[in-house]
DNA sequence: TATATAATTTAGGCAAGCCTAATTCAGTGT
DNA sequence: ACACTGAATTAGGCTTGCCTAAATTATATA
């Protein structure tokens, strides 16, 4: 059943996102949260939502409720996933949580498999490791002194 | 002499960077040069020469060269420099290279200052580590074997 | 110098996404 | 039942970037 042209856009991720997040336990939303979430305007929620229903990635009665389908989560699921590996990355890296999140939610789009793969790696390997590693100790004391711990007199 | 809408677009940061790249000693590059580099048709780069110009980021004399004027420079360096930390950033977690390319670029345009900044950290860090560190020889041994050498038997 | 070729530019279009203004409708309260 | 209100949709437009086809020009070659 899948179309030849799956190449989603950036923004049909976000939207299913979005969507995703916002159905919550309540298994769906409304045009005004996707709106409010994505900082755009009800209309322009409206004309991506019926292009959503069209490719079959939600559910969509107009003026009453939106949700996904099996496909449309899916999709949601894999972007949220890789976002939450970024974020997590960019966390252990120091990057402040608000900023992470951020960006985390901008490399999700665009970044190639391998590359999510190897930072999704370094992140369990990074939690694998003995309690606070050695490395990342020096990495941090590094960020606050600038010089490296190995190398201090 | 920074007018108030200073906010390039992705597209255009991609253009100058090419531009730079292209120019090297020669100190100019050709419509041909920066379409192939791109992948796009070189109509679509004379549109965006015009529109290069009119902001002052490049000298365009229409049929015979384009070059970048100072300011035009100056940004292509920042974004090129934020594109080598993230290249080598990638490389060291094991992405490979041309994929660290490709995603670098991507990534050099959308992200936080802090972030780039953290990442950039990251990777003096490791520079400036005694050679080979432990924990990086750990990580490559984990991508291999999946297992946390720490924790072997 | 004249011409053929290759590079460029222009003109006209298209798709994605966003916006505002105007309209339509669902659900609430009387 | 009925009108009100706020949510949603539609219509009409805009911008960015890209494309093809057709027209132009610079340059290399005869």
């Amino acid at each position: 059943m899948i179309s030849e042209d799956m190449k989603l856009t950036r923004r049909t991720e976000d939207y299913l996102e979005a969507i995703y997040y916002l159905s919550g336990r309540k298994g769906y939303t409304r045009v005004k949260e996707i709106a409010e979430h994505l900082g755009v305007k009800p209309a322009s929620v409206s004309e991506m939502l019926s292009k959503l229903s069209d490719k079959g990635f939600i559910v969509y009665e107009k003026r009453l409720f939106v949700s996904l389908t099996p496909e449309g989560k899916r999709i949601a699921e894999c972007v949220r996933e890789r976002r939450e590996i970024l974020v997590k990355f960019l966390v252990t890296l120091g990057v402040p949580r608000s900023i992470a999140e951020e960006d985390a939610c901008i490399m999700e789009h665009v970044l190639h498999k391998e590359t999510v793969t190897q930072l999704k790696k370094f992140v369990k390997f990074v939690e694998e490791s003995p309690a606070d590693p050695m490395w990342l100790n020096h990495f941090r004391e590094y960020c606050r002194s600038g010089v490296h711990p190995c190398l201090r007199s």
